[in-house]
DNA sequence: AAGTGGTCTAGACCACTTT
DNA sequence: AAGTGGTCTAGACCACTTC
């Protein structure tokens, strides 16, 4: 299927073109002359809200990233090539794929081409990771797995990952450190199915960030996460995982993770340890 | 002064019109044919690196911005308009304010303008503040304030805001409360230069974020920040301002703010009490 | 009806990378 | 030389807002 099916027929496509061939039939995007509720608060209709050619475009290239069709690391059609695919203009192709590159799905490179992006990179090491060194460069750190399990979802996970309480899930327990002083103590849960094989070993054997291994392994890809900080105590089993003492401030970090769809696929609770380490944001 | 000057004359702005009067002296942008040093680290010349032309249009817009030409909250000239005062196409002005937009300089709004961004509004009074309540709706706390005063900068205030130590500053302690509950213990510090007439009276007076009072009545617009968070213990005095107790543990965020030209204009140290709120981040 | 930003197209040329 | 993304232009039409 080539064409762009979503609304209608291709809107706009051939109407304004100065020495276009047939005058053809401008049925053009038909919008919302008619009906077409407003946008109040509560309204009634499902608001059908017919969207640009270039959004439908970024549809479909979603889906194909997302169905596998061009894989993490590999480079995506020309934009010439998929202008032709989707019988619109490079310029529609190009405002889809800016999108796409403003979301961090696909990076773009002048005069090699477009990749869809991958968690095995040096800077996407650091992508989701906002704790850094109050002094030196940033950089990743060391794991030591202490749990990995199947657990029944409890019902704060289950509710947190869309899943039924007593789902299966995957529970990991780890233990990070800088240049080999323990700082993160961070659980996660995953849902049971898209991660059958998870084991400790394969987590131990593998070198690089975690969400490589999920991305490469289990074909689950981290598209963005939503994250709240408090400042909590140190229990004392947390403590000594840490080398501190009792009661030491931590900050807490519960992240969720969502894959194409804005579907859930991780929750994570760290501790960090801030005295020689930040959490750091940029705001605008 | 109306036309590009910045680099060279406008570069490719006449020679590719298809049916261009006159052929004219295609000079077009000179770029690094001839000489040019390579980007690599620590090198030899300036790195002149021609921008392309609608960065050069969004600095010129940055310029006006900067410049008072355009107040907060007014309308900038339409595209159009900007096209012809800065012989360019439509097409170069909008790719200068898309990213503007993007910077959150300015606004567009479908067939009513472009406008400059402004504190003054709802969505920009929780720009810069991270913390949510775990319940209900986000909103805006009210302010009491402990102290206004005049400072010599300490020498850490001092390095973080780029000035010398010693220097005049502004110093500000306040306690933000969510309905009544003390919740954020603030202290801020300001250029002496650019808040002269800043007393806590006009402090307390003023309804709104103080973001706004600084734009409207001191003329400096804060961009873009950076936050640096920890977790911490409450002192005895912190923990009698927010009515807890003694060691409770508290989000430590210290935040810089930058104003046009990416010059830091405040330095903010804020405590968090988390136990009914959290600090809400986005990661993508 | 007029003015604004938003979308879409078509074509030219530039800069960068690889062959 | 060929292919890729990046810039720039010009013109058409659409959607939204205001007069």
């Amino acid at each position: 299927m080539n064409p762009v099916t979503p609304n209608q027929s291709s809107p706009g496509s051939s109407a304004n073109a100065p020495a276009a061939p047939s005058a053809g039939a401008t049925a053009n995007n038909p919008s919302h002359s008619g009906s077409a509720a407003p946008a109040s608060a509560g309204g009634a209709a499902p608001a059908p809200t017919f969207s640009p050619l270039y959004q439908q475009i970024k549809a479909l290239i979603t889906q194909s990233l997302q169905s596998g069709e061009w894989k993490p690391g590999e480079m995506i059609p020309s934009e010439v090539e998929l202008a032709n695919r989707y019988k619109v203009s490079q310029g529609t192709v190009r405002k889809a794929i800016d999108e796409l590159a403003a979301d961090n799905l696909v990076m773009r490179r002048q005069g090699k081409g477009t990749f869809v992006s991958t968690h095995h990179e040096a800077r996407a090491h650091i992508r989701f990771l906002r704790l850094r060194p109050d002094e030196g460069q940033p950089h990743y750190p060391e794991s030591r797995f202490l749990e990995v399990k199947r657990l029944r979802a409890p019902a704060d996970v289950a509710r947190l990952l869309d899943m039924k309480s007593g789902d299966a899930t995957v529970y990991i327990k780890r233990v990070q450190s800088f240049d080999g002083v323990p700082t993160i103590v961070e659980e996660l849960w995953l849902p049971g199915l898209l991660f059958k094989g998870l084991t400790a070993e394969r987590l131990s054997e593998y070198k690089g960030p975690m969400y490589g291994l999920f991305e490469s392994e289990f074909g689950t890809r981290m598209i963005r996460a939503d994250e709240k900080v408090r400042a909590v105590l140190a229990s004392a089993e947390d403590a000594a995982l840490l080398h501190v003492e009792d009661g030491t401030p931590l900050l807490s970090a519960e992240r969720v993770s969502f894959t194409y769809g804005d579907k859930p696929v991780e929750l994570r609770r760290g501790l960090y340890l801030t005295s020689r380490h930040h959490y750091q944001n940029d705001l605008n």
